[in-house]
RNA sequence: CGCGGGGUAGAGCAGCCUGGUAGCUCGUGUGGCUCAUAACCACAAGGUCGUUGGUUCAAAUCCAACCCCCGCAACCA
């Protein structure tokens, strides 16, 4: 099983943009485990995009080499990674050895290739569009227009230029791209997503420039074969993705190749769906089984950007908050499909609200009442024997019949399962939600606390208790790729044979103005 | 006529496919409860469902036209 992220490009440092590819990709990742009962052989990348004129721009800025800048910023990422909780395996900067060697790999097999109407696939043709000087690059038609044709960074007009260079003849596969997409051989997710591409692609793919001259661009992998050309971004950032599981000509790559899903942002479809495919094609390799492709954040409803001074750091919230906070908020609040909005007063809403008033309070009165009214769990005879995949250890240890076995044993339920399946994750983590508040309205319509006070009341009272601990061991466990911290916590609370609380509170209340 | 998404209570959204008392969360007001993180629960107020017309016994839901917002429109990682 593969699961892969995008590589950021490192010419900043990461903001919360950054963080929706590595959650998502997480979930996933954490459900197939829980589905596989904890057994599952997963790869799943994440890495940096260093190479190209900005970064090079940028560390020069600095008075770095390149090289130093790249390091610092890959740092930040790896770090960012790992902060989240994300559980990656791999991690690939596009200036390692090892990606640089693939990449010079890849570039000779397509260069040997031949397009399937017989053509070589690499081709020397002439690309021509608007050129920053400042930049060293080219920018699209659309902005070059928006700016009136002159570099909003350099304030220096746009000039149209001619450059040679080596094109990657991706119309040739357009028809079998085509048809991948709309059988459902590489899925793309939401709909509306592959509607959106296939539109773009009605007219065939173009066929795109993937070299600079070298005076163009002097920082990246230099073309086999050729010193005057160095390979541009396309085939460089992709081919991280292959590089991760060590093709063609290391590791096993084999066992994790086509990738199950990959993670990407809206902006990078086109090169995902349409670019991407035509490399594998060309290298005979199947094409991924699924794209998720998620929507943008925003600040307050404005695009987060430098110049308007609002971006906000992912770091600050984890300081702040705690990892889970910032997973609940931006796995729940921010659509999985859609674009979604951030603002500190939306998540602080959201964690007392949510996170310390539904859920965790739930956790302290339920514990709590279990104490106090010497709830254990007891063998009950309606409960069926134990079945299904649960941890062995778990099942084994305590009674067959404690709240952790039951719950270990309980089906995730399909309208919570189907909407994992179908990537839903935000809806998914509302379906788990509503239930939670279910519990809290059984708590108050059930009054243990009424119940305590007539002992002949005794075997309603565990029985309301049992339902409750029940339920806690269920949500818990759905909550499981969202809050990894959280659900162990309630895992453990309600899961030992007897429930043990140690009295700490789950979600503190935190106001900003603290 | 480029393609697509959307316009439903103060805010954020669901409902529309398969017409029939307009629903959820937050916010506001009132009440209840005491197991709990001043938490929890109940009730209430609040909507011409973008506009106009059509089909129908009945339209947020189907059809037509129009208005407004937002993505996409291939070398922006």
């Amino acid at each position: 099983m593969y699961v892969t992220t995008a590589i950021p490009y490192v010419n900043g440092r990461p903001h919360i943009g950054h963080v929706m590819d590595y959650l998502l990709a997480d979930v996933w990742a954490r459900w197939q485990k829980q589905k596989n009962g904890g057994e599952l052989d997963l790869r799943f990348s994440a890495g940096t995009d260093e190479h190209g004129n900005k970064n090079a721009q940028k560390a020069r800025e600095q008075g770095m080499e390149p090289q130093e800048f790249a390091d610092n910023m890959s740092a930040e990422f790896v770090k960012l990674v790992d902060r989240l909780n994300v559980g990656h395996t791999d991690f690939v900067r596009t200036t390692d050895v090892r990606h640089v060697a693939t990449v010079q790999k890849i570039w000779q097999k397509l260069a040997d290739a031949k397009s399937p109407d017989g053509q070589r696939l690499i081709y020397k043709g002439s690309y021509e569009g608007w050129y920053c000087e400042g930049c060293e690059g080219f920018v699209t038609e659309k902005e070059a227009e928006e700016n009136g044709f002159v570099c909003p960074d350099h304030k220096k007009p746009l000039v149209k230029l001619k450059e040679e260079n080596y094109f990657l003849r991706a119309s040739a596969f357009s028809e079998r791209i085509r048809e991948a997409i709309e059988s459902g051989e590489m899925q793309i997710v939401p709909e509306f997503r592959a509607k959106e591409f296939l539109n773009l692609i009605r007219d065939g793919l173009a066929d795109v420039s993937v070299t600079r001259p070298r005076r163009s661009l002097s920082w990246g992998v230099p073309v086999p074969g050729d010193e005057e050309q160095v390979i541009y971004v396309w085939i460089d950032a992709l081919a991280n993705y292959l590089t991760a599981i060590g093709y063609p000509d290391s590791g096993n790559w084999a066992d994790f190749w086509p990738a199950d899903l990959q993670v990407i942002g809206k902006d990078i479809l086109r090169f995902h769906a349409g670019i991407w495919p035509a490399i594998l094609l060309g290298l005979d390799l199947p094409l991924p089984r699924r794209f998720l492709v998620h929507g943008y954040v925003t600040i307050g409803g404005e695009k987060m950007s430098k110049s308007i001074g609002n971006v906000v750091d992912p770091f600050e919230i984890i300081d702040r908050f705690g990892v889970d906070a910032l997973r609940y908020y931006f796995l729940r609040h921010i659509p999985t499909f859609d674009d979604g909005d951030f603002t500190w007063e939306k998540f602080e809403a959201a964690y007392n609200g949510e996170l310390a008033n539904d859920l965790g309070n739930l956790v302290s009165r339920v514990a709590k009442m279990c104490e106090k009214y010497n709830f254990s769990p007891r063998p009950s005879s309606q409960i069926s024997a134990p079945r299904g995949r649960c941890s062995p250890n778990l099942s084994s240890q305590v009674g067959a019949n404690s709240p952790s076995a039951v719950a270990c044993r309980m089906p995730l339920g399909p309208d919570f399962a189907q909407k994992m399946d179908a990537l839903r994750f935000s809806d998914a983590v509302d379906w788990v939600w509503g239930e939670i508040q279910k519990l809290n309205r059984l708590v108050d319509e059930r009054k243990p606390w009424v119940l305590a006070k007539d002992e002949g009341k005794l075997d309603e009272l565990h029985g309301v208790l049992r339902e409750l601990c029940e339920g806690l061991m269920l949500f818990g466990k759905m909550l499981a790729p969202f809050l990894p911290e959280t659900s162990a916590k309630v895992l453990s609370i309600f899961g030992t044979d007897g429930v043990k609380y140690s009295g700490e509170i789950l979600f503190p209340k935190k106001y900003m103005k603290d």
